[in-house]
DNA sequence: GTGAAAGCGCTAACAC
DNA sequence: GTGTTAGCGCTTTCAC
């Protein structure tokens, strides 16, 4: 569905071409454009003529004429899931990304369907192997670096993870030093690298503290109420539990007057803590301790990442870590 | 920057061109063109057989070779600000604004610089007059659709506005039906357009009912420890506070437990409202009555104004309104 | 109803 | 160190 035939102005005001500027500065074509993009066979002189006369006359390389030439977009496509709930981590995640992409002069182009327009490389976050439209991405032959791991088959050309496993055993070794014995882990359903990786660490640690492990599960962006109820059950059903890990964005905050209502006082009887930080995580009365993701900084990584695959300074197969750390507040402090 | 020189491949794993669609089926590449877009000129059969060749070399147009005849790029470009804050509204904003345009065959390109990428036109939400990315952006001359109207000098080729001024009179009525005599203004002190109408409106509003103005502005995207700052100046200062009305995305949330630590009960003896909507909004303790403002249809409607636009179908300077009401919670009705 | 040919703006191959 | 030429894939005259 093409957007309507405006052409672009001709005559005078319209956009100045490299053949423009080769006449302005008295060069050929492919001189103006071997100037213009810094290769090495102009002269010193020639080379600022022509950037000078580029500036003057406001050129601005046809980018549609470049990739048609090139085969290269210098645009890279963006995937996030999409959940019920604005997830603060995905939101930071998309500045991260577009911030650096900007600085490397690249374009970001948001893919919400699996039709993926014409782009040099593929961000995916937080990839779940279930979702069709990660599918079709992961398989549509362009490199593809996802924030976190792929379960799939599929192996992404690059990938950004983090290390939850650390950070979640340093965060249920901090509850035990508070003197938790019962911590309760309250799942998101989804298949997501992170979420599996929580629950599998989760495990571990209880099976190697001899603790019994108490696995609840909400669907990842559950409505408040949702989650409430299962917090609900839970202390009725426990009511020993002597601290809650929430694994999604979001939850812990959304739990707590429900821990309230149910008399129980976090920071004091009850620790409460969250695997992801967030706003509410810092609002929340009490504070909530958290794990720090970064998603600013593992936008900005993804990007960097990509853009190295695709200039070939990096070889395919590239698996970074992000450093990421637990904060401790309130709700685990008294 | 460009992203090295990679080459499609060539040979038979190529992408089809338009060529190898027209030589499969029998005709000229005009005619496979024709028939691909729609154009009357060709008969029924023959437009079927090139769609059926079509599909079945898995024909799809080059984007740049198409923009570089047409100069029609179908791709938008997305400003939203930024700030400290990962606001829920702008996360539901770009999922409303990539969803619809997806629907719309237009691709959707972030810009955070006033670096603009070639697109056919450009959305804008919350636009701010003193921020130089927005001015350099408005003065591209693309059409340029705006989120809420735009207080600076150039006026955009199409505008979605909210009705702030009914709804938050609504608000305020409601408090007053409530019982609430002194309400107080927390405003943010960003220049958008929304911003500056919900001061007016309070303004207004107070005048007409002979209440004293008291108004407080915290900047936008504050951290919560900040607002928690004004909050507790705001009730030592004023004892006999009984409604607090704050502006900003998420800050009604964010002061609730100062509220409560300076002894004062949410929806008993301090009513507590928000003029926007959110999950922090729904799962505070108590939940706060909000202004939904639907950032979701804010964004879908956007696209559709600017695709209609674009087409021609709708005259540049249309503005439309989008709806949005109140929702009453616990915070206001104990 | 269909086809041939030109050309959008750019860069790469190949002269010189 | 610089210029000439060809051609990326598509749409658009213009001719038939």
């Amino acid at each position: 569905m093409p957007t309507g035939s405006r052409r672009l102005p001709t005559g005078p005001d319209a956009p100045a071409t490299i053949a423009d500027v080769a006449r302005e500065a008295g060069v050929s074509k492919t001189t103006a454009s071997d100037a213009l993009r810094g290769h090495g066979r102009v002269s010193d002189a020639t080379r600022r003529s022509v950037l000078d006369t580029a500036r003057r006359l406001g050129y601005a390389p046809n980018r549609s004429a470049r990739s048609l030439r090139t085969s290269v977009t210098d645009t890279i496509a963006l995937h996030i899931p999409e959940f019920l709930t604005g997830a603060e981590y995905y939101m930071s995640f998309v500045f991260g990304v577009a911030e650096q992409a900007a600085r490397a002069g690249l374009n970001v182009t948001l893919v919400s369907s699996g039709r993926l327009p014409q782009v040099d490389g593929l961000i995916l976050c937080d990839p779940m192997p279930e979702n069709p439209v990660v599918g079709r991405l992961m398989s549509a032959g362009i490199p593809v670096v996802t924030a976190e791991r792929f379960g799939g088959d599929a192996q992404p050309t690059g990938v950004i993870w983090s290390d939850h496993e650390t950070a979640l055993t340093e965060l249920l070794d901090h509850l035990r030093a508070r003197g938790a014995r019962r911590p309760v882990f309250i799942a998101s359903d989804t298949t997501a690298d992170w979420a599996l990786t929580l629950q599998r660490t989760y495990a571990r640690w209880c099976a190697r503290h001899d603790i019994q492990l108490l696995l609840r599960k909400a669907p990842f962006g559950s409505p408040p109420e949702a989650l409430r109820g299962v917090v609900r059950e839970l202390l009725v059903e426990n009511p020993h539990t002597d601290a809650i890990v929430c694994a999604a964005d979001g939850a812990a905050a959304a739990v707590l007057p429900e821990i309230r209502s149910a008399g129980r006082v976090v920071g004091e009887d009850l620790l409460l803590v969250s695997c992801v930080d967030s706003l509410a995580m810092r609002t929340a009365e009490p504070p909530i301790t958290a794990i720090d993701l970064r998603p600013r900084h593992m936008g900005a990584e993804c990007v960097r990442l990509l853009r190295e695959i695709l200039t070939g300074e990096t070889p395919p197969g590239t698996a970074r870590t992000l450093a990421i750390e637990m904060i401790v507040r309130a709700s685990t402090r008294s």
